[in-house]
Parts: structure tokens; C-alpha cells; sequence
DNA sequence: ACTTAATTTGTAATCATTACAAAAATGAAT
DNA sequence: ATTCATTTTTGTAATGATTACAAATTAAGT
């Protein structure tokens, strides 16, 4: 995909085969992915794709802003190409997983803090498992 | 001391040696320990402890409500007896760990869905290393 | 004291992530 | 096209935090 190759040249990655691919996996499934999860649907695209080069692939995107990794949860790591200012839920019951979108926060940092980045996570119970427990 | 003793009671947590001194621990250092913190900083108090059973214990605060973990970073699960609504910033410079203290935020989940807890996480340039920064 | 349940401990296992060095691919220069 | 340097990818090994598990210890109840 054109859009892709040049979206990465702009941000001064070179677009690979297996650069672009993750890219292009990211833009398209907004499931919020584990690099296991990506790397297992790209394997059948690119037999040879290394775990390591999905770590580092990664790792460069969240460097330069490409994308944003969500620690609601440790010992899950989760990736999200949906770098504009939102939240996360999940569900402590089922897992499920869902984007939260809410009003410009008001947030006053200490005087001369200067923020990158907003992570807001939420646990709770989702809509099915919350009426699962009330009965 | 009694008045964290009968904190625990009141929370169904039976309070040994082991526990009580965790629990201790924890409201008294408001920096955000990690597990190994706090078992390094009470291995002279209690020579048997097991790292073990500060993980147990730490988990069962959490489960029971007497402490939040945050996972702002991964690798690094810090805990914190301060259950109130407040969030964390983060220096991506020197590593500096603070709290933030915001307004009621005003976020709608959907339909039917519950929340059990919020973590508002923040990364950033604290004041030092932004005017480090900024010459 | 005896019996049972709860807690702690030590060790081994797990598992996601990173470190590292060799191999492959790419790009520029001759 | 060949050479040579640079970048990227790959495979394997190492790391390190957390958990699983079973034995040992401690506490509680009779
Ligand atoms: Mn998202
Ligand atoms: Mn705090
Ligand atoms: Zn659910
Ligand atoms: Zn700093």
C-alpha cells in the first residue's frame, strides 16, 4: 500500500516488507494486538518473519509516534495505531477489550512538567458480564 | 501497631508478621515500591521472609482493595496503598515517579458497562529534565 | 495435646521481552 | 557489474519479573 509506505517515510522508517506489513496490520485491526498476536497473522504472509523484528518493529513505532502500547494490564503488552488521546477497558471478567473515548481532560501537571503521552485504563465489568452478575 | 491491624481485619485479611509489616511498609513510603522494593526494605525486619509472600500478599491487597498497582511502565508493577481516584506521571528522563491529582473526570462508559477501577498514566519531562531540555 | 486449616517458604517453571552476533538485504560509489 | 559500507532481519541465548507448587511452619479450634 502506497498510503502506508509513505506514512512511514515521513516518520523516517524505511518501509521493509516486514515493517510495512505490521504497519499496514495495525491500521487494520483496531483489536489492540499482542506482538504474539501479530506476529502469528503475519507468519503465512512472510514465513521467515522473526519474533525479535516484531519487537523491534514495534518498539521503533512507539518511538516515533506511529503507534501506542497499552499497559492495562502487565504481562500484556497490547499495540494501538489509534495514536489520538483515548481510553481503555477491559473487562476483568471475559477479557473483552474496548476503546473508551472521553471529553479533553483537565489535567494540571506540576508547573514546568511537560507530558507526552496519556494513558487512561479502566477495569471493570462489561456490559454482558456485568448483567451476568447482577442475578 | 493496632490501627493497621484492624484495617486488615476489617478487609477479611488475617494479619500476620508478614502481612502486617507489608502493609506497614506501604503506607508509610508513598514512592511506589515495587515488589522487590518492599522485600529488600523489610529483609533486615523479617530475615525468613520469602519474596513469595510478597507477591501473595501484595496481590491479595489488590484483590481486596487496600492497594492499586500501577503498571505505567512494563516491567515494573509499583504498588500503592493510596486507593483514591488520583494518577501517575512518569519521567521518560531521569525515571522520577509522582503523583497527579485531577478532577472528578467526567467519562461516560457505555451502556451497562461498570468500572472498578481508573489509572490515569502520564509520561513526560518533569521539571528538571524539561529545563535540562530546553538549553 | 491433637487435628485441621491457613500461611509461609524455597525452588522450579513460565513467559514475554531483550541482547547479541551472524546472515541477508539494501544502497551508494566506483 | 563489483565492491564496500550500512541497515535490517533472523535465530538463539539470556534476562528478569511473576507464578506454580509442594513441603514446612504457624495458627486456630476442639
Ligand atoms: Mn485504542
Ligand atoms: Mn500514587
Ligand atoms: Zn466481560
Ligand atoms: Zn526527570
Amino acid at each position: 500500500m502506497k498510503i502506508y509506505d509513505e506514512h512511514l517515510i515521513r516518520n523516517g522508517i524505511r518501509p521493509s516488507v516486514q515493517r510495512l506489513k505490521i504497519f499496514e496490520f495495525l491500521h487494520k485491526n483496531h483489536n489492540h494486538p499482542t506482538a504474539d498476536n501479530i506476529y502469528e497473522a503475519l507468519l503465512p504472509a512472510i514465513p521467515t518473519l522473526s519474533k525479535t523484528t516484531v519487537y523491534n518493529t514495534l518498539n521503533r513505532f512507539v518511538d516515533k509516534g506511529l503507534a501506542v502500547v497499552v499497559n492495562i494490564d502487565e504481562h500484556e503488552a497490547r499495540y494501538d495505531a489509534n495514536t489520538s488521546a483515548h481510553g481503555h477497558f477491559k473487562c476483568i471478567s471475559c477479557g473483552g477489550f474496548f476503546d473508551i473515548h472521553f471529553p479533553e481532560p483537565d489535567i494540571k501537571l506540576p508547573k514546568g512538567f511537560q507530558a507526552e503521552n496519556y494513558h487512561l485504563n479502566i477495569k471493570g465489568y462489561c456490559k454482558v458480564c456485568n448483567e451476568k452478575k447482577n442475578r
